[in-house]
DNA sequence: CGATTTTGACCTGCGC
DNA sequence: GCGCAGGTCAAAATCG
């Protein structure tokens, strides 16, 4: 299984929610089907630290960012800014990496969506840097950057090999500014300037022809449930500060996540 | 002409 | 140590 290997972490600060924040789902015509991966074991991914085996809302919304989860991705921070301003003075064969710190990975997240085009207007703009045949997969995987300067924000993008309509897109690291697209201005994103989770945001749906239809899956699944959407997903939302750690909003976002993870998610991450 | 994409080479980590 | 696979770089090509 493919999808198997979709890691996500969003352990080390942000959680669902604000991923949705600084990551606007594309106004296409796409249907996005979120793929958490609740129980993934992945070994690449050290970050992978506070994924909920039962995600319910509380759980995802809280954000935050266990200290470990948050002192990795500080360490990984710096060392990726050192590492990238030494790599802009030399060639590629005398890269200076770090050797003895095991690269560390920024919080990733993926998710899946139904698409025919491959990459996602998320309201950034990217820039690719490369893209590698992957060794399970008959597509290709393209690597994308966040061509924001100092943000450094990386996103992965393939196509499922099981189910060649579904794009997998991976994002890695957060956004350190908004989104440089704002739709009708209705995309209002207060970006922290640390770059971090601390940006807690809730959802606000205003578009009335949103509908509730997305349906998710964990890839943890063994099958591929996909029941697509017939609701376009707008990216009409506007993002309100509210702490998450705060037991109103808390509320408050429960609510509101359930207009964008089923209950079915938030419950309990059945197998089917 | 600047920004972006393409693409082959290189680097790194990991399993054997 | 070697080979493989994933990830990144950067020059060249392409696009708007």
């Amino acid at each position: 299984m493919d999808l198997l290997d979709i890691s996500q972490d969003f352990g080390t600060a942000s959680s669902l929610l604000d991923w949705f924040a600084q990551n606007p789902i594309p106004g296409s015509q796409q249907q996005q089907t979120f793929v958490p991966s609740p129980a993934q074991t992945l070994p690449e991914t050290s970050e992978v630290l506070n994924n909920p085996a039962t995600p319910n809302s509380s759980a995802s919304i809280s954000s935050s960012s266990n200290e470990a989860g948050n002192d990795a991705f500080q360490q990984v921070k710096t060392g990726d800014q050192e590492e990238e301003q030494d790599h802009h003075k030399t060639k590629k064969q005398l890269k200076p990496k770090k050797k003895n710190q095991k690269r560390q990975r920024e919080p990733r997240f993926a998710f899946m969506t139904k698409s025919e085009v491959d990459h996602l207007d998320d309201g950034y703009r990217w820039r690719k840097y490369g893209q590698k045949a992957v060794k399970n997969s008959p597509y290709p995987r393209s690597y994308y950057r966040c061509t924001s300067a100092g943000c450094g924000v990386k996103k992965r993008v393939e196509r499922s090999s099981d189910d060649p309509s579904i794009v997998v897109t991976t994002y890695e690291g957060q956004h350190i500014h908004p989104s440089p697209i704002t739709p009708r201005g209705s995309i209002g994103i207060l970006a922290d300037p640390t770059g971090f989770g601390a940006a807690t945001s809730s959802f606000v749906i205003p578009q009335p022809q949103y509908q509730q239809q997305h349906s998710y899956m964990y890839n943890s699944s063994p099958s591929l449930n996909i029941t697509s959407s017939s609701a376009s997903f707008r990216p009409a939302f506007s993002f309100h500060q509210g702490r998450s750690d705060s037991p109103a909003s808390l509320l408050r976002d429960h609510g509101l996540l359930q207009d964008i993870v089923p209950f079915k998610m938030r419950k309990e991450p059945k197998e089917e």
